[in-house]
DNA sequence: GTCTATACATCGATAGAC
DNA sequence: GTCTATCGATGTATAGAC
């Protein structure tokens, strides 16, 4: 009987078909956009049917709402994980350096963070709820860790602990798009290490 | 020979044509992104055939690429008009203020421009160098007028004028950006006079 | 559940009349 | 220059066999 039962670990089966699936979609629309992707090629992406694509996910929209999702909950432990990492007890100036630092060179070397904020933002006015999933799962998060960071540093004297938690990220993220995703790194080109160095020193010594 | 002569006002000529189909292609371009919008519908909402929208445009791409570059010239000339209007020759916080305010009404307020934004971003991948225009008519020209004017008023004793520009007009673009754009307004609400007073303060006061 | 085959609409682009 | 009519390719989605 020996061979009778055939090993097939070449295809995925149920459950791991909808991995395959939302693998090969995030590959065709994070690099083509929403409606220049066609189910023809995540379904080759994928490497199953067309059929079964539309089997799991009821339709095309269906399957971008799930992809975006999944990334943006992806993304929010990447996040959380940065809560504790870099010495928290240190001098505030030297954390805001060392944490503007990571974020700009997160920006910078991601290529797939930077396709997936411009298919947010892109498609951010037909699909309002993935917009809000980001900014749920991401931006949120993002702002309420660091304004709590904030509030714990009184020695700072910060009138507004969350308005200046925009300034501060607002700062980076406009950076990142400008210089990066609109690629002004040939046309406005700036040191990040200035902008980073100008930017901690007016928070650290807004003394009134 | 009363009414052999018919007059035709109804139809755009020639040269007029272009401008129509322009119209059209903003129309359409604006609202459903580069790829989901079809020429057939460009046409139809130019009032012409699609035949004349070839001929005029060459193809999808040459349309789209002339439309954004002529989108960012004429927001050129609103940027430049803004550099000789609120009294510069007054209290620097107060002018930041009003300058800052100006630009969030606006933003907000123009939905035109919201979609452009969106466009521009969300295919900064595919066409780059529609970034590029973006980035040298509107960008550039905004970071310059502002490095100048911090130029001109050593009193704020500004250690990096340029820098400290990106501070300003990041803070206030990812504002916009996160509010309006991303509809963060309900999630993340944030006043905008809040975020300018905080603003224009670490600027104005950060004495060494 | 997953496949192949296909229905039906719409796409970008062009030919040819006027 | 502008139109109508149309081509071939490709899109989303589904039927039916296994």
């Amino acid at each position: 009987m020996i061979g009778t039962e055939t090993i097939n670990l070449e295809r995925p089966k149920s459950k791991e078909k909808a991995e395959a699936i939302l693998e090969g979609a995030m590959q065709e629309f994070l690099a083509h956009g929403y409606a220049a992707t066609s189910m023809d090629r995540v379904a080759k992406a994928a490497g199953v049917s067309k059929a079964t694509v539309y089997s799991h996910f009821g339709d095309k929209e269906g399957l971008f709402n799930t992809l975006i999702k999944v990334l943006a909950e992806d993304k929010f432990k990447t996040v959380m994980a940065l809560q504790e990492s870099p010495s928290l007890e240190q001098d505030p100036q030297l954390f805001l350096q060392q944490l503007a630092n990571q974020l700009i060179e997160n920006g910078r070397s991601d290529r797939t963070f930077q396709n997936f904020i411009r298919i947010i933002i892109g498609e951010s006015g037909r699909f309002p709820e993935l917009a809000k999933a980001y900014v749920n799962n991401l931006a949120k998060p993002g702002i309420e860790i660091l304004t709590k960071y904030f509030k714990s540093h009184p020695e700072l004297n910060l009138p507004d602990e969350e308005a200046t938690v925009r300034v501060f990220l607002g700062t980076l993220i406009y950076y990142i798009m400008l210089q990066e995703l609109l690629h002004g790194k040939d046309v406005v080109p700036l040191e990040s290490d200035r902008l980073i160095n100008t930017l901690t020193h007016l928070i650290t010594v807004a003394k009134d």
